[in-house]
DNA sequence: GTTATCACG
DNA sequence: ACGTACGTGATAACA
């Protein structure tokens, strides 16, 4: 029999630290107890112990600590948000049905060893888990600890067995207590002797077992030979004898506490109901679905009706007749509800209110003799709709030659923007936010058994619950845009733009297939010599895998090491480069790298992806990124390689359709621009009125010399400040990027901001800024949430103060380009040029592809609406180039 | 499924 | 003293 105990404290402070974060919609912070929650579901996946319990310190002071005077009742208090989870915790652990332990005088260690030798006394097996390593002292035969780490949302564990303990540190576990008592611990108020380190004391230990020995010893302890004791450090341990001994005293976890235990109360038992609703509480979608929790579908608290059990009378649609009126009356709503099957197999519309006797839902089955009218008429402009990713409806429906106007809200794209940072934007997930209440899911919807869907009035209730919550989603989530000011965000720029992005992704780019077959044949052979030549250095292995690259690379061929990565050597880019010169094979395996990508990412991943008519079609993401940017993927064309010669012939394969080219605009130095006008910076924006290079610019303001006296090198310099600027610099960063010293990066730095007094006023004033409000946002009331600006962790504090200076700039820039894209959009069509077509966007440029004749009209058309996207106190500008492939036109 | 690497703005 | 720039997605290796 195994009993697992974990050290409560312990694995809830590194969830804290580990994982950014998370907070319910109303704020209540949760990062903690998940990462509780997930550690504890992997750690019995991984053991399976037939009991458990966890255990909990008092904040007080313990015996243990209290006999000694230097104790201050000053263990690290815990940060606010962390304190307000450990309630939430209990009572999650409470509704798991796991027993938890806390005993006032006693810390978790000791109730752990008390459980641990309680354990061994009945014959039982125990594992404790926690990621002090205070613990390891308890280690026996039977019981083992496992340590735990959090790191950026993973959680790693260690296995310490008397083998593996007595592996990493040469003697046996118990003697823990004695390494603790020469070495001390800070954390845990243990004084240790002054001036014995870890290495020290592990050698002491290791030779002399323990510090009773070690001092029985002492005395005539130089004699010895091989004696870590050396002079300095006998005198050390005589002056601190009893401070070691205090220590070892402080440092021996008590295994005779006075608890209620017995392992068998501790048999592992089912979670009690009400887990769910705590989950549901917590808004922990994803692990009520991992862990299989049902409950209520709908909380049931009295005199509420639930949000979309409720009232709602079903029907099938069956006639023509009825159709129509029901078209007619639909015409006469504000808005009514819809979502559609895959492939259109069907559609559910849902409308009404109390006044007119509740809420009605309809069914429309795609068998129905009038199905293809009916849609015609639902999705024209005179029915006003609210759905779900209305941007993939959309493509949908003008795939099927049908119309796709008339849509007023889209529950995706209103998630996204009040919480750009969630992730996922599903129905069920947003019920659960924002509702309190899963959406019932039978498991005939999943698989798409619609077609029980006319005879089964059950399966048919189920699938209206989803449009119920679509309508309640909509209740909730307009007033919170409007409120937020997000409205005209969201009807001027982002719902116009799913018409847009459907377009774009039905239409594709055109690849050149049997160009793009060509270069990869050329690829193969260069890579096929490149690789011999490699292997006449080492031999044959995989120069792909970067694990087998290191070890011939250091191992073998002995390369010094520049950088290391959690499981080995770095073998990047970065780190080659610097190895340059000191072996041919580090050239060759940087010029393997760069063709294998080009070979496997771009020509292979795109042949595989190619249409039978030759086009190409990504899918824009519209609810991915943080700042408000789209997203590309299947394929991702937003990352054609330009930045090498050989790379970029690769926009040589993306071409126009006969008769026709590609017009090719972009954006020139957006977020500069932006940063100007958003900071207001004088000196800046006189720099981008004068027409000169900013970069140029910049160098000669900060190098204080006649812009034609700026050096490449001067030039460089400010450049990567600008861009520092715009990320959220720190000195060392930019040190490294152009390859100058700590000292003169810092110095650059402060000559650029003596410079641009406006620019560093603004980096100061946006991240107070965000301290105080919790959020930063775009001058379109694009809204990032930004709880790790409060954060007691550094790392994470100073990633929350990089992204609030970066995402008003990036966000910025996005929502004009979006702007844009519908602008350019309509005005296509508002010329008549029919054929030409918005084909791509990277960021900061779009693609048009239009008949030959048309190109110049195109070029003006489309940087006059860039231009025109935005008015800012400095000139916005695009330009534009056209050609017959995408290389030819950027 | 995670990690390392590298492509883009 | 901390640890080191913002935002993405695809591939191959490896556990």
């Amino acid at each position: 029999m195994k009993l697992m105990v974990l050290d409560g404290n312990s694995i809830v402070n590194r969830a804290y630290y580990g994982i950014r974060p998370l907070t319910t919609r109303d704020g209540l912070y949760t990062n903690a107890v998940y990462g509780f929650v997930v550690t504890l579901q992997k750690l019995l996946e991984e053991e399976q112990p037939e009991a458990l319990c966890v255990t909990f310190d008092r904040r007080e002071p313990t015996f243990r600590h209290m006999e000694y005077e230097g104790y201050k009742a000053q263990r690290k208090g815990m940060p606010e948000e962390l304190a307000v989870q450990m309630p939430v915790l209990k009572e999650v652990l409470d509704a798991m049905d796991v027993p938890r332990y806390e005993l006032a005088g006693y810390e978790a260690d000791d109730l752990i060893g008390t459980i641990s030798r309680r354990c061994e006394a009945e014959g039982w097996e125990c594992v404790i888990v926690t990621g002090d390593r205070d613990s390891l002292q308890l280690i026996t035969p039977a019981t083992r600890v496992k340590l735990v780490s959090t790191r950026m949302g993973q959680t790693t564990t260690k296995n310490m067995t008397e083998e593996a303990f007595q592996a990493d540190y040469g003697f046996a576990p118990i003697h823990m207590i004695d390494l603790k008592a020469l070495m001390g611990d800070p954390s845990d108020n243990i004084p240790g002797v002054k001036g014995i380190g870890e290495k020290t004391a592990i050698a002491l230990v290791q030779m002399y077992g323990s510090v009773e020995k070690l001092y029985a010893a002492l005395p005539d302890i130089l004699m010895a030979p091989d004696t870590p004791a050396k002079p300095g450090v006998v005198k050390k341990l005589e002056e601190g004898r009893e401070l070691a001994e205090l220590s070892y005293h402080l440092a021996t976890i008590i295994t005779d506490a006075p608890l209620d235990f017995s392992p068998a109360d501790n048999l592992r038992r089912p979670a009690k109901p009400e887990l769910y609703q705590v989950f549901l509480k917590l808004e922990f979608a994803k692990l009520i679905e991992k862990m299989g929790l049902i409950g209520e579908s709908a909380p049931a608290e009295a005199g509420e009706e639930p949000a979309f059990t409720g009232s709602c009378t079903s029907e099938i649609v069956a006639d023509r007749a009825r159709m129509e009126e029901l078209l007619s009356l639909w015409r006469q709503r504000s808005h009514v509800a819809c979502l559609a099957l895959p492939e259109l197999e069907g559609l559910c519309v849902e409308w009404g209110d109390a006044e007119e006797g509740g809420r009605a839902a309809v069914f429309l089955p795609s068998h129905l003799d009038c199905y293809n009218d009916f849609l015609r008429g639902f999705f024209a402009a005179d029915i006003k709709k609210i759905s779900h990713e209305v941007k993939d409806l959309t493509r949908g429906l003008l795939s099927e030659g049908l119309p796709a106007e008339g849509f007023v809200f889209d529950t995706a794209l209103a998630g996204y923007l009040l919480d750009a940072t969630a992730g996922h934007y599903d129905l069920n997930r947003l019920s659960v936010s924002w509702l309190g209440a899963e959406i019932p899911k039978p498991s005939y919807l999943n698989e798409g058994a619609f077609t029980a869907m006319g005879e089964d009035p059950e399966a048919l209730g189920a699938w209206m619950s989803h449009t119920a919550a679509l309508e309640a989603l909509y209740e909730k989530m307009a007033p919170r845009l409007e409120q937020l000011e997000m409205r005209e965000l969201f009807e001027t720029i982002e719902l116009p733009l799913c018409r847009v992005l459907s377009e774009m992704e039905l239409a594709g780019m055109l690849v050149d297939a049997k160009a793009l077959r060509e270069m990869g044949e050329v690829l193969t052979t260069a890579i096929e010599s490149l690789e011999q030549q490699i292997y006449s250095y080492a031999g044959q292995f995989n120069i792909n895998s970067p694990k087998q690259l290191g070890e011939v690379l250091f191992d073998r061929l002995g390369l010094p090491v520049q950088k290391k990565t959690k499981s080995g050597y770095s073998t990047s880019a970065e780190v080659l480069d610097k190895l340059r010169g000191m072996h041919p094979i580090v050239e060759e395996v940087l010029e393997y790298r760069q063709y294998a990508k080009l070979k496997s990412t771009y020509v292979d991943g795109l042949l595989k992806v190619i249409d039978p008519d030759g086009r190409v079609r990504t899918s824009f993401q519209m609810t991915v990124t943080a700042t408000g940017r789209l997203s590309s993927t299947e394929p991702n064309l937003q990352n054609i390689p330009t930045r090498t010669e050989l790379g970029s012939e690769l926009r040589r394969m993306f071409v126009a359709a006969p008769g026709k080219v590609l017009v090719d605009a972009d954006y020139s130095q957006i977020e500069l621009r932006l940063l100007a006008h958003i900071s207001g910076d004088e000196h800046m924006i006189e720099a981008f009125r004068s027409g000169e290079d900013i970069h140029t610019i910049t160098a000669s303001q900060v190098f204080g010399v006649r812009p034609e006296e700026v050096t490449a090198a001067m030039r460089r310099a400010a450049k990567a400040v600008n861009f520092g600027i715009v990320y959220g610099i720190s000195a060392f960063s930019l040190s490294q990027d152009i390859g100058v010293t700590v000292a003169e990066a810092k110095a650059y730095m402060e000559a650029y901001f003596a410079k641009y007094e406006g620019v560093h006023r603004y980096m100061e004033q946006v991240v107070a800024e965000a301290k105080e409000r919790g959020y930063v946002e775009t001058l379109f009331h694009r809204r990032r949430a930004l709880p790790e600006i409060k954060s007691s962790n550094f790392n994470m504090r100073s990633f929350g103060e990089r992204v609030a200076l970066n995402m008003p700039i990036q966000g910025t820039a996005a929502d004009i380009i979006k702007l844009a894209m519908v602008r350019v959009h309509r005005r296509l069509r508002e010329e008549g040029l029919e054929f030409a077509k918005l084909i791509m966007q990277v960021h900061d440029e779009l693609i048009v592809e239009c008949p030959e004749a048309e190109a110049e009209t195109v070029k003006a058309l489309l940087t006059a609406e860039m231009e025109g996207a935005a008015a800012l106190s400095v000139p916005l500008t695009a330009e534009a180039h056209s050609g017959k492939t995408w290389l030819e036109a950027k």
